[in-house]
DNA sequence: CCAACCATGTCCGAAAACGGCTAGCCTTCG
DNA sequence: CGAAGGCTAGCCGTTTTCGGACATGGTTGG
């Protein structure tokens, strides 16, 4: 398991992962806070693209990610947090909504706990979900980092409709 | 065999021994009541040294005896209580520890019984094995006065931690 | 010699608690 | 009226907790 860290306007973010997949994204501060595991090696140029790639949608200049990924969770999870990747790039739907497209309406609840899991937030859109009263209602990073990403996405496209 | 009294924070005392080593400390009171045989004969002196050596530990002015002991027991209830006496003051581990380090991992239950033989309780300290769930699981002068030597030991380690 | 004690520890399955929810109902306030 | 906010009772996968069933080894009593 190899990992760095990268800085970004919501603050310094932890990337990890094995081999050439990201497997981890995390915020080293703050409440929730992630640390790397004692036998982890440091290895900066591993994670170059994921890097590039996070800095450009930071910049607005990217709005699909396209990376190895390789998330650790159940089946459910992962079936969640694909689902979440096809949110397009600016929108919102709730966790009810998000239950549905994946074939479990009742599960709107479960879907917030897999959500809560979501070990690549940012690049695996979580961001892009919430309440059905279109509160925001929770993310790992704290809720204004979750109010920032979707300040950046929604000012894109109302700055580029088109791209 | 010559026996005593003395009183101390957990209750009155029973000493008892063979010319000038310990050889049994019991509680007369209480459900587990040890009273002296009616052979044995009353000698106050002859414990002059373990009392004070107790009243020390109960004033906290002392964390290790030094007397000539002589509890009876088998070959393998002597080994236990030999490692008995090399845990530290203040520290507590666990019956299936304490049978590790005799070298007989999977006797942990067999090292219960051997402690709950224990002639020479507080000075043989039986009390600093709890369970490895962290529970108090027995003791023969009652739970609550394993709790409160417990206690004393603790608090003297926050107290002088460096004596 | 055998069987029955225990101041234990580990494992496994069931049950309950825990969330990044939500629709329905009621109250309140403009 | 109508809309907004508060409260409640279901709903669902995951995690944690709890309880009971073994395995274990020395001692004791027949």
């Amino acid at each position: 398991m190899k990992y760095t860290y990268m800085d970004s306007p919501v603050g310094r973010l932890l990337l990890a992962g094995d081999v050439d997949s990201l497997g981890l994204i995390g915020f080293p501060e703050g409440k929730m806070a992630i640390q790397p595991k004692p036998d982890w090696i440091e290895s900066h140029k591993t994670f170059h693209e994921a890097i590039r790639q996070l800095g450009a949608y930071f910049a607005r200049e990217l709005r699909e990610f396209d990376l190895p990924l390789a998330p650790a969770g159940t089946q459910f999870q992962h079936s969640v947090w694909s689902r979440l990747r096809e949110i397009p790039y600016g929108e919102t739907i709730s966790y009810g909504e998000l239950a549905k497209r994946i074939g479990n309406p009742k599960a709107s609840r479960a879907v917030g706990m897999a959500n809560g899991r979501n070990p690549l937030p940012i690049v695996v859109p979580c961001h892009r979900v919430i309440g059905s009263s279109g509160k925001l209602t929770g993310f790992g990073g704290g809720l204004s980092t979750k109010q920032v990403l979707l300040d950046l996405e929604r000012n894109h496209t109302l700055t580029e409709p088109r791209a």
